[in-house]
DNA sequence: GATGAGCGA
C-alpha cells in the first residue's frame, strides 16, 4: 500500500455528520478503496421512530383551542393546573438493557413551568385547586369570591393583588366575627346532598366519590368516621353541583351492591 | 342502624 490511513485524511476530510431542519441525517466520510484512491461516501438517513407518529397526534391535540373554563387560554399546560413529570423514554442498550432517557425538549419546557408558581383557583395559595383546605367547604359558584378571604387569611402580608378592589367579609365595615361557620352550614344544606348508607367500614372519600362522580360534579363528600379508629361508620354524605344531577345518581344506586353490601340513598335532611 | 366536626386562640 502506497498510502496510509492517517496521510489521507487531513483536516477538512475527517467524517461529518449533521442534521437538517426536516431530520434528514447527512454523514459524509472519505474512504479509501480497493484500488488505493480515496472515495467521498455519503449518506443520507431520515429516522422516522415509533413515538415521533404518535407524537404528532400529540402534537395535534396540543393546539387544539382550550375549552370550558380554560376557554382562550394560551396552549400548553397551565402550571396553575397542571403538574408536569419527567417524560422518560425507555430504550435497549447496546448489551440489551433497558436504558431510561430523559426527553431534553420535556425537560426544558418542565424547567419554564417550574419557574412559574402554582397558583390554587380556590384561594390563590400555592397548591394546586384539588388540594385546597377550603376546596370542601366552599361553594363553587362562591369560589371566586371565598378566594380573596381565603388568601387574606393565609397571607396577610402578601402584595395587594393588582387592581383588586374586593374586601374580604370579615374585613368590611360592621362585618360581625361570630356566624361564620353558621353560614357555612347553611350552604351547605343548600347544596343537593345525598345521605348513602350500609357502607363498610373500609370505604374512604375516593371510594364515595368515584362512585357518585360519573353523574356530575360533586361539590363535597363527608364520610362519617370513627373519630378513634378512623374507620368508616358506614354512612356517607355526598353533594353534587346540579340537583338533577344527584336525583339520577340517587335513583341508580340505591339498592346497589357494592363491598358486598346493599347501598341505600336517600336525600339528606339537615341535621339542624 | 345511622343525619357530618368542632365549640379553640
Amino acid at each position: 500500500m502506497s498510502s496510509n490511513w492517517a496521510d489521507e485524511v487531513d483536516g477538512d476530510e475527517l467524517p461529518q455528520t449533521f442534521t437538517d431542519a426536516n431530520g434528514i441525517t447527512t454523514h459524509i466520510e472519505f474512504r479509501i478503496n480497493e484500488d488505493g484512491k480515496k472515495v467521498k461516501i455519503t449518506r443520507r438517513t431520515q429516522k422516522k421512530l415509533i413515538h415521533d407518529v404518535v407524537n404528532k397526534a400529540v402534537a395535534a391535540r396540543k393546539k387544539w383551542p382550550k375549552f370550558g373554563k380554560e376557554r382562550g387560554k394560551p396552549p400548553g399546560p397551565d402550571p396553575a393546573t397542571t403538574n408536569v413529570g419527567d417524560n422518560i423514554k425507555l430504550k435497549l442498550s447496546s448489551t440489551g438493557q433497558i436504558v431510561q432517557e430523559v426527553d431534553d425538549k420535556h425537560e426544558s419546557m418542565k424547567q419554564q413551568l417550574q419557574n412559574k408558581k402554582i397558583l390554587c383557583r380556590i384561594c390563590k395559595g400555592d397548591h394546586f385547586t384539588t388540594k385546597c383546605p377550603y376546596k370542601d367547604s366552599l361553594g363553587v359558584e362562591d369560589a371566586a369570591a371565598s378566594s380573596a378571604a381565603a388568601a387574606e387569611e393565609a397571607a396577610p402580608e402578601a402584595e395587594p393583588s393588582s387592581g383588586s378592589k374586593y374586601i374580604a367579609p370579615h374585613m368590611r365595615a360592621g362585618a360581625s366575627k361570630v356566624g361564620d361557620r353558621d353560614s357555612m352550614r347553611e350552604k351547605r344544606d343548600e347544596q343537593p346532598t345525598l345521605r348513602v348508607t350500609n357502607l363498610s367500614e373500609d370505604v374512604t372519600e375516593g371510594d364515595v366519590s368515584e362512585l357518585f362522580n360519573r353523574f356530575g360534579h360533586i361539590s363535597r363528600v363527608f364520610l362519617a368516621r370513627d373519630r378513634e379508629t378512623n374507620a368508616c361508620k358506614g354512612f356517607a354524605f355526598v353533594s353534587f353541583t346540579m340537583r338533577e344531577d344527584a336525583q339520577r345518581a340517587l335513583e341508580a344506586i340505591d339498592g346497589r351492591g357494592y363491598d358486598n353490601l346493599i347501598l341505600r340513598v336517600e336525600w339528606a335532611k339537615s341535621s339542624a
